[in-house]
RNA sequence: GCCCCUUUAGCCCAAUGGCAGAGGCAGACGACUUAAAAUCGUCACAGUGUGGGUUCGAGUCCCACAAGGGGCACCA
C-alpha cells in the first residue's frame, strides 16, 4: 500500500467516483420489472439564473439525504429533477446583452447540471425535463385548453395588478406589500381583459383538504394556505336603492348587526359607484370625479396604511335598510375594496371600527346594537334590534337570516379572500396561450391536432417591455386563419405564468419525452402522488396552491386518482451568512464553487445536513465545514483500518461495538423519517468514535464487529457524503454502489441490557444511583433505594408520604 | 392590529413529563514529534429568556410578559 492510499484526498476521491456512477447510475427508476416498492421523492426544480449557490445546496444535500435513505431502505425512487426555465429573468437578462432569452437559459442549465452532477446530487438522469422546450410546453397548451373547455380558463376584463417595470399584469399572490415580488417596483392597477383560471371554484376544497395534510405538511405552510384563502362565513343582505331599479347587495358576516346599519359604503373604483354618481346631482358626479381621482393616483402602499385617515364622498343616494325601512346615505370610500365580496357594505359604525372611523370623520350616526362595552366588535345580548333584541350573535345571525330569506332580501353564504388566477403575461418568454381571436368566431381554441403553438423566434422581436406581448410583432406567427370559419384572424399574443409550468411538472417527470400525452395515466397511479417532496418555504402559498389547483382538476377529469399532489413536504431553511440572507448589495455572498474547492463537495453537503434542523435557517458563519471534513476523514480512516476480509461472520465479534452498532441502526431510520438530519449525523459520530476506539483498543481491526460497523458507517455516510462512502465502501472491499447496498435491520438481541441504571429522587430531586437488574420488581427497587445511606439521609426526620416507583428506571419519595 | 414559530454552555445544537448533554465548533491540557501540522486521548464550561401555574417530578404541559423571526392585514 503506498502513502497515498493511506490519505483521505477528498479530490481525488470525487474524480476517481463520478465516472463510475456516470455508467452504474444507481439511481436509474425506471428499469423494467424493479421489484422494489416504488417511491417518489422530489425536490423543487430550479430556476435556471445561473450556476447552483448556496440555497441550491442545502435543498439538494437534505432532498439527496431522503431520496439515498429510501434507496437504502430497498425502495425504487425516483428522484428527478429539471428545469422552471421560463420566466422574466431569462428575457431581461436577453434584452440586457441584446441576445436570445434561449442561449442564456440553456446555458445556465448546462451549468447547473453540470455542477449538479459534480455534487453528485441523487437524480435519475433519465427523468429530466426543461419546461421552455416544446415538448414539454405544448402539455401547458393541452392542459389550458382542457381546462377551456369546461369553463375554467375564462377571460374577463377588470382592474389587474400592473408592474410597471415589468410591464405586465401580476397575480394576487405576486403583489407582496403592494409591490412586485419580482423587482419590488409599486404596483398599479389597469384595466384590462386577462386569462384566468377559475380557482375559486376549488376554493373550498383547497381549504378543506388541507386537513387532511395535517402532521405531513409544516403547520406553517397550512396556516399560510388557510390564511390566503381566507373563507368567512355571513351572509349577503339585498338593499333596495331609491331611484334604482337593481337592489344593491352587500357582504356582511355580521347581519345581526343590521338595525346598527347608519349608511352604506360602496367602493370608489367600483362600476356601482361610477353608476350611483351618475344619477346624482351635477355638483356629486364632480367631488365623486374628484375623489376616484384621487383614489386612482395613490398606490396600494398608501392604501395598505391601516392608520390612513378614512376618505370619501356622499353621493347623494339612498338605500333602504331591508329589516325597518331606513334611508342610509351612499358613500364611497376607498377603503371598501371593488373585488372583495360584493364591492358595497353596509356600515355599522357602532360595531365595527372601520366604519366608525369612516362615521366620526364624517359625522354620520352611530346606533349601538349590541351590548358590550368592552368589545364593540364583540358578542353580547341585542338591543335596539326589534325581534333580535334579547339575542346573542350566533341565535341573532340565524334569525335576520330566516326573517329576511322569505322575501328574499338575505341569504346565508360564504365569501374568499382568495381570488381567480391571473395568468396572462405580456412577456415573450413563455407559452403562448392556445386561442385565435376570430372576429366572426370569437375565442376559438387552437385544434388539439394543432398543438404545439411554438414560440417563434426572438429574432427580430421587440423584446422591451412596452405593455403588450412582444409576440405582437411577429406578424407571420399572429396572423392566421381561424380554425372554425377560416377568415383572417389572430393569435392570442399574451404567454402563461410560469406558475402554470411548474403547476404539474411532477406528473411529466413519468414521461418526460412523450409526444402523445401529458403523462401516461396508469403510471400517475403507480407513482404519484408524490411521497416527499423537499423545496423553499417561499413557495409555501403560490406553487404550492397552484399545484393542488391543477391536482384536482386532473382527478375531477379523471387523470390523476388522487387530489393532493404532495402527500409530505419538507421545507429546508435558508442560507444565511453573518445573520442576514446573502445579497450582492450586502456583499456578504458565499460562493458555494469556492466552498466546494475549499472544503470537498462531502464536506459542504454533511455540513448542510449537521448545522440543525432542516427547517432552520444555517447561518454559514456559525458552521463549520472544515470540521466535517474531519469527522469524514476520521469515518474514512476506519474503513482503511479494518483488516478482516469482506463476508466475515459477524457474529462472533466484541460484543460493545456490536452493540453500538446496533443502536445505530435502530435509532437512525427513525430520525432520518423525521427529518432530524443533524442527530443523525450525530449518531453517525458516535458510532464512528465507538469504531476508532475499538480499533485501537482491545478489539483490533481485525475483530468482524470493526468490519460490521464499518460497513454500517458507510452506509450511514452515503446519506450525506456519497463519495467518502464509496470511497470507504471500495476500502471495504466491496464493488462500487455503496447507495444501493440496503441498510440491515437492527438485531434486536445485541440491544437487550441485563441491567440499568436507576435513579432515586426525594422530593423531586435526584438523590442516588445504582445500577439494578432490568428485571428488579417495584417494591425490590423502592427496599434498595430506602436502603441507601445518601438517600435516608435526605429523607431524614420526615415522614415519606408518597412513593413513586416506575422499575427499573426510577423512584421518588415525597416527604414532608 | 390578528395569527404562528423560536429562546438550553462562548457558538451551532441534543434531550418518549423522570440523571439537563448525544454530537460538533471554538478553547485548555496530555501523548506522538527534534519541532510543528495532522492524528489519538483527557478536560472545563450552563441549570434551560422572565414571572406564575399544573404535577410526586417541568427544558418539555398551561397562562402572562420580554426579545428575535415569519405570515396576514381597511377582506366587511
Amino acid at each position: 500500500m503506498t502513502e497515498q492510499e493511506n490519505e483521505y484526498d477528498v479530490f481525488a476521491i470525487q474524480d476517481r467516483w463520478l465516472p463510475v456512477w456516470d455508467e452504474l447510475k444507481p439511481f436509474n427508476s425506471g428499469v423494467e420489472g424493479d421489484p422494489r416498492p416504488k417511491k417518489y421523492v422530489l425536490d423543487m426544480f430550479p430556476y435556471p439564473s445561473g450556476d447552483l449557490h448556496m440555497g441550491h445546496a442545502e435543498a439538494y444535500a437534505l432532498g439527496d439525504v431522503i431520496s439515498r435513505y429510501w434507496v437504502l431502505r430497498g425502495y425504487n425512487v425516483m428522484h428527478p429533477i429539471g428545469w422552471d426555465s421560463f420566466g422574466l429573468p431569462a428575457e431581461n437578462a436577453a434584452i440586457k446583452r441584446g441576445l436570445d432569452p434561449r442561449g442564456w437559459t440553456y446555458d445556465n442549465i448546462a451549468q447547473q447540471r453540470s455542477s449538479m452532477r459534480r455534487y453528485a446530487c441523487s437524480f435519475d438522469w433519465d427523468r429530466v425535463l426543461v419546461t421552455s422546450d416544446q415538448i414539454y410546453y405544448r402539455w401547458n397548451q393541452w392542459l389550458f385548453l382542457e381546462f377551456y373547455k369546461r369553463g375554467l380558463a375564462y377571460r374577463k376584463n377588470s382592474a389587474v395588478n400592473w408592474c410597471p417595470s415589468c410591464q405586465t399584469v401580476l397575480a394576487n399572490e405576486q403583489v407582496v406589500q403592494g409591490l412586485c415580488e419580482r423587482c419590488d417596483s409599486v404596483a398599479t392597477k389597469k384595466t384590462l381583459t386577462q386569462w384566468y383560471f377559475k380557482v375559486t371554484e376549488y376554493a373550498d376544497r383547497l381549504l378543506d383538504d388541507l386537513d387532511t395534510l395535517e402532521g405531513n405538511w409544516p403547520s406553517k405552510v397550512l396556516s399560510m394556505q388557510r390564511n390566503w384563502i381566507g373563507r368567512s362565513y355571513g351572509a349577503e343582505v339585498t338593499f333596495d336603492i331609491e331611484g334604482r331599479n337593481e337592489p344593491v347587495t352587500v357582504f356582511t358576516t355580521r347581519p345581526d348587526t343590521l338595525f346598527g346599519a347608519t349608511f352604506m359604503v360602496v367602493a370608489a373604483d367600483s362600476d356601482l359607484a361610477a353608476e350611483l354618481a351618475s344619477g346624482s346631482t351635477p355638483d356629486v358626479r364632480m367631488q365623486f370625479q374628484d375623489y376616484l381621482d384621487k383614489v386612482k393616483q395613490s398606490n396600494d402602499i398608501e392604501r395598505l396604511a391601516t392608520d390612513r385617515e378614512k376618505t370619501g364622498v356622499f353621493l347623494g343616494r339612498y338605500a333602504i335598510n331591508p329589516v325597518n325601512g331606513e334611508k342610509l346615505p351612499i358613500w364611497a370610500s376607498d377603503y371598501v375594496l371593488a373585488d372583495y365580496g360584493t364591492g358595497a357594505i353596509m356600515a355599522v359604525p357602532a360595531h365595527d371600527l372601520r366604519d366608525g372611523e369612516f362615521a366620526k370623520a364624517f359625522d354620520l350616526p352611530l346606533r349601538v346594537v349590541v351590548d358590550n362595552e368592552d368589545d364593540i366588535a364583540g358578542d353580547g345580548p341585542h338591543i335596539n334590534s326589534g325581534p333580535l333584541d334579547g339575542l346573542y350573535k350566533k341565535d341573532a345571525i340565524a334569525k335576520v337570516i330566516e326573517l329576511l330569506e322569505a322575501s328574499g332580501k338575505a341569504k346565508a353564504t360564504k365569501n374568499f379572500r382568495l381570488r381567480d388566477w391571473l395568468i396572462s403575461r405580456q412577456r415573450y418568454w413563455g407559452t403562448p396561450i392556445p386561442i385565435i381571436h376570430c372576429d366572426a368566431c370569437g375565442e376559438v381554441p387552437v385544434p388539439a391536432d394543432s398543438l404545439p403553438v411554438a414560440l417563434p423566434s426572438a429574432e427580430g422581436l421587440d423584446l422591451k417591455p412596452k405593455g403588450t406581448s412582444p409576440l405582437g410583432g411577429a406578424t407571420d406567427w399572429v396572423n392566421v386563419s381561424c380554425p372554425n370559419c377560416g377568415a383572417a384572424a389572430k393569435r392570442d399574443t399574451d404567454t402563461m405564468d410560469t406558475f402554470v409550468d411548474s403547476s404539474w411538472y411532477f406528473l411529466r417527470f413519468l414521461s418526460p419525452n412523450s409526444e402523445t400525452e401529458a403523462f401516461p395515466v396508469q403510471a400517475a397511479k403507480d407513482w404519484a402522488p408524490v411521497d416527499q417532496y423537499v423545496g423553499g418555504v417561499t413557495h409555501a402559498i403560490l406553487h404550492l396552491l397552484y399545484a393542488r389547483f391543477f391536482t384536482k382538476v386532473l382527478h375531477d377529469i379523471g387523470l390523476v386518482d388522487f387530489d393532493e399532489p404532495f402527500t409530505r413536504l419538507l421545507n429546508q431553511g435558508m442560507v444565511l451568512m453573518n445573520g442576514s440572507a446573502m445579497s450582492k448589495s450586502r456583499g456578504n455572498i458565499v460562493a458555494l464553487s469556492e466552498q466546494l474547492d475549499e472544503h470537498g463537495v462531502d464536506a459542504v453537503r454533511i455540513t448542510m445536513a449537521f448545522a440543525g434542523p432542516p427547517e432552520d435557517d444555517i447561518d454559514w458563519a456559525d458552521v463549520s465545514p472544515s470540521g466535517s471534513a474531519k469527522f469524514l476523514a476520521r469515518a474514512w480512516r476506519t474503513a482503511n483500518d479494518v483488516t478482516s476480509e469482506a463476508g466475515v461472520d459477524f457474529a462472533t465479534g466484541n460484543k460493545e461495538l456490536r452493540k453500538a452498532t446496533h443502536t445505530f441502526l435502530r435509532d437512525f431510520g427513525p430520525l432520518i423519517e423525521s427529518f432530524k438530519f443533524n442527530v443523525g449525523v450525530a449518531k453517525l459520530m458516535e458510532l464512528v468514535n465507538a469504531l476508532r476506539k475499538a480499533i485501537d483498543g482491545e478489539a483490533g481491526p481485525l475483530d468482524p464487529a470493526v468490519r460490521e460497523a464499518a460497513e454500517v458507517v458507510a452506509r450511514g455516510v452515503s446519506l450525506f457524503a456519497p463519495y467518502t462512502a464509496e470511497d470507504m465502501w471500495n476500502k471495504l472491499g466491496h464493488p462500487a454502489g455503496v447507495a444501493l447496498a440496503v441498510l440491515p435491520e437492527a438485531d434486536e438481541t445485541l440491544l437487550v441490557e441485563s441491567t440499568t441504571i436507576a435513579v432515586v429522587q426525594v422530593n423531586g430531586k435526584l438523590r442516588d444511583k445504582f445500577e439494578v437488574s432490568v428485571e428488579i420488581t417495584k417494591e425490590d427497587l423502592i427496599a434498595k433505594a430506602l436502603a441507601s445511606e445518601v438517600v435516608s439521609r435526605a429523607i431524614g426526620d420526615g415522614e415519606i408520604v408518597q412513593q413513586i416507583a416506575s422499575a427499573p428506571k426510577f423512584v421518588n419519595f415525597v416527604v414532608k
